[in-house]
DNA sequence: TTGCATCTTCTAAAAAATTAGTTTTGGAAA
DNA sequence: TTTCCAAAACTAATTTTTTAGAAGATGCAA
């Protein structure tokens, strides 16, 4: 039988809740990360343990050892994550078309103006300030 | 028990792959549905039904009748759910600031100059042509 | 050296998402 | 009518994700 090829390039719900807080905190060892995560909502130690080791499984930590703990950091910046994941909502739901994407952003009461500046700095930065 | 409360302002995989045809072709019967879905990946015709009976009451379809048969049509156009799932994706991951995003893509190689372009062609249009 | 504390590893239950078989229903054909 | 067919409704199996207990390992204190 043919088992479903499961994706590995994206987190999972938890599991990116996860990578947050090693992302802010640098990493460390189980019971430093069960410790911050346990702020928002109680878990096991055993489950955290279990998500961090799949998550090395599948390429998002690295693991070394502190003493007889198991010490964890992100094996990929925040920065590329964030890549992928634009890569992945502008294929599935934006037609691979990035531009569609800010559109949405612009149209988007919530969105202040204040913010929409900003955006408008980075492509001036990126692409020069000449109008268009 | 706490029963640990479902999402439903979401999509899963499926059920975006599913709301994707819905979007494109406006929608129609499960054959309909099903026939436009097998271009990609075979399934069953009970599937796709119980796919498109929870995504009804999940508020994501509409449905009526032909005849005997169902019909769904999108209960939400495109871009209300792209804005959701943006939303959605700067809280989670962007720290709320979607300017964050907009950044990654700058710095994205894959994306082209054109790209840019217009994206800075619809942020002029929202807020006016002056300079920063 | 033994018993305890601590941490990992093993294992599996529980929950959510996906897929599809079986039964029921209602209308049309014979 | 009775039979047959197509589609929905019901039910359930399978897979993936999430959670966590139990068992095993390792070092340290008495």
């Amino acid at each position: 039988m043919r088992r479903k090829k499961q994706d590995n390039s994206l987190l999972t719900e938890v599991e990116l809740e996860f990578m947050t807080v090693i992302w802010e905190t640098g990493g460390g060892t189980v019971h430093e990360i069960l410790a911050e995560l346990n702020k928002d909502q109680e878990r096991a130690y055993t489950s955290v343990a279990t998500v961090l080791k799949i998550m090395t499984e599948k390429g998002f930590l690295t693991s070394g050892r502190k003493d007889r703990a198991l010490v964890y950091h992100p094996a990929i910046p925040k920065a590329d994550y964030q890549k992928t994941t634009l890569k992945n909502l502008s294929s599935k739901l934006f037609n691979d078309t990035p531009a569609a994407l800010v559109a949405r952003l612009v149209d988007d009461e919530e969105v202040t103006n204040d913010m929409l500046e900003e955006m408008r700095t980075l492509l001036n930065e990126r692409l020069g300030d000449h109008g268009s």
